[in-house]
DNA sequence: CTGTTAGCGCTTTCAA
DNA sequence: TTGAAAGCGCTAACAG
């Protein structure tokens, strides 16, 4: 009893045509005639037709979908960069298929692998690796968020992550703290290096020397970020404020801070959180806009796909201190 | 000079066999001499043969992708949930392609649909409507998480709501609270109206007359919650504590509370949010493991993909208070 | 403006 | 055990 459902050819039958006259009335080709294109439409309205786009895609060679290639999904700031692309492909009738690199080279190939082969028409990478060479004769269009690739002339939507995290260290010297400590990813990442180099430009340029005891290089996944809060805090010669470089370090901080009663201490996140606002006191950020990288990413990425292109550009996203109390306290 | 990928044709011919056969060593198929197996994976060795999905899928009228529909993929509780879900697939060599709703039943209509019309293998469901007819003949296995789908025997994943609130209300309570608020997501949901049942519940078993007044329905996305919260806040009969529903009440409550210096409030969040352990005071909740939640919908889900056939199941996640301050403050 | 034919890359009869 | 041919549903050529 249960319908098959129906194919270009039933639509065809149905309004009298041809297949092919049929597939361009329905792909809105303007060479057909009025009342043919009554009869098709009717038809497709009467059999519900609904074109399958598995055998669209594989007719052409590619798939109305996207993928998506970021850290970890659960990442704040990497799900609301998601949620900001869903958003705008699903408008155009796009799919998005999401993938994780959990911060491993190997596995952003094998997803990247996986992704290519399924012919998507374009992807957006948060990429982990520094070798791209396999992307260079890439089929489809590439953007990359957060760290652009090295190795590879590709539309990039970034921060300047250095500058960003000097604009932080400044403002917590202008509060006053010369001892700043710097919390950050490992140096695996040139996002993770421009920050720490922005932390260092803003000691030179104040004349203080870096101490490396102030420097801990963190795996955030591993909670080694409220380790590593603990232990200088617990120096004899401790820092007076923290910079640190990502949102993921900043959760992993904060709670061990105030586990040891020391929100008295200067502190700066490099990327905003839920709460961020709500603590006490509460943290001054510098502001990412993951919404705003999404948004950017998703239309550099759709505009190749319509066929525009534009020179290849590495597109900064706008970087601002807000502050909100912790960057604001002094030293003591 | 670039070489277009290799088929499966040419994989054939590289190994001086036909396709069919050559598709039955990729397939593993056992009825292969082993000669022309050796020759075969040779081939596909020195070719660097890979299937291509697409057509595969429409050759078998399914393809190896499942979607995941969820309210909106930034809420940190489906964020979770997705990524432990993505990361289950991700091992089995399964897509997921992602989907929000935004709690719009139509828009959950428009991409279910879509979904389907890809062929998804199986589809993982966090419903916001409450007609599913149109998939009670799915061609693909459903698992519903977080709301069971009233109208359709299929399999969830959920907690249980109503029992839930009670317990988070009964926690109150007995800590001294009998003026106790709630603030929830408007009743359009089974999962909202389940949990200001279970509110009641509690009430009504410590025989208290529930306050229509202490009862806030809210839209969470538009920032309401707060709005509710400074209302309970400041009525002639304030709450002594507020139970809020769900995450995105939480977060939008907490920074109201804390903006009217109202923190010596009780209040306990159905669901864990970052920084809730931080704050001050640090929030009791109710434990809701969104990853736990993902897991058991993928293993459903896969289970079935597989071919079993286990009966169709509403399975409940555990749910437990923890407590962790703002829960156990007394009134005043 | 329209239709026929071929074929995307794969798997599946069904016969050898 | 193997292979030829058909076809999943669609669209691009190209002729009409």
């Amino acid at each position: 009893m249960k319908a098959p459902r129906p194919r270009l050819r039933d639509v065809a039958q149905a309004a009298q045509t041809s297949t092919k006259t049929a597939s361009r009335v329905i792909n809105g080709d303007e060479r057909v005639s009025a009342s043919t294109r009554a009869r098709v439409e009717q038809a497709v309205q009467d059999l519900g037709y609904r074109p399958d786009p598995l055998a669209r895609s594989l007719r052409l060679g590619q798939d109305e979908t996207i993928g998506v290639v970021v850290d970890e999904v659960g990442d704040p700031f990497f799900a609301s960069v998601i949620g900001e692309i869903e958003r705008m492909a699903l408008d155009r009738g796009i799919s998005v298929i999401i993938a994780s690199t959990r911060r491993l080279a190997e596995r952003e190939r094998i997803v990247l692998d996986g992704l290519l082969q399924r012919r998507v028409a374009g992807l957006i990478i948060a990429s982990i690796s520094d070798n791209h060479a396999y992307l260079r004769t890439s089929p489809c269009p590439l953007v990359f968020i957060d760290r652009a690739a090295a190795d590879l002339a590709a539309d990039a939507v970034v921060v300047d992550d250095r500058g960003g995290a000097r604009m932080a260290v400044e403002h917590l010297m202008r509060h006053g703290h010369r001892r700043i400590a710097y919390i950050g990813d490992r140096l695996d990442t040139a996002t993770a290096r421009s920050r720490l180099t922005g932390y260092r430009d803003a000691l030179d340029a104040a004349g203080i020397a870096p101490d490396d005891a102030l420097i801990a290089e963190v795996e955030p996944a591993k909670g080694d970020a409220g380790v590593a809060a603990e232990t200088l805090l617990r120096l004899q010669d401790p820092p007076t404020a923290i910079f640190s470089a990502n949102t993921r370090c900043s959760l992993g901080t904060l709670p061990t801070v105030h586990r040891l009663r020391r929100t008295d201490i200067g502190f700066v996140s490099f990327g905003d959180f839920a709460m961020a606002d709500t603590i006490t006191p509460a943290i001054t950020i510098v502001d990412h806009s993951p919404e705003l990288i999404g948004r950017l990413a998703a239309e550099r990425l759709f505009s190749r796909l319509a066929g525009e292109e534009p020179p290849v550009e590495t597109i900064f996203a706008p970087l601002r201190v807000v502050p909100r109390g912790s960057g604001e306290l002094g030293p003591l």
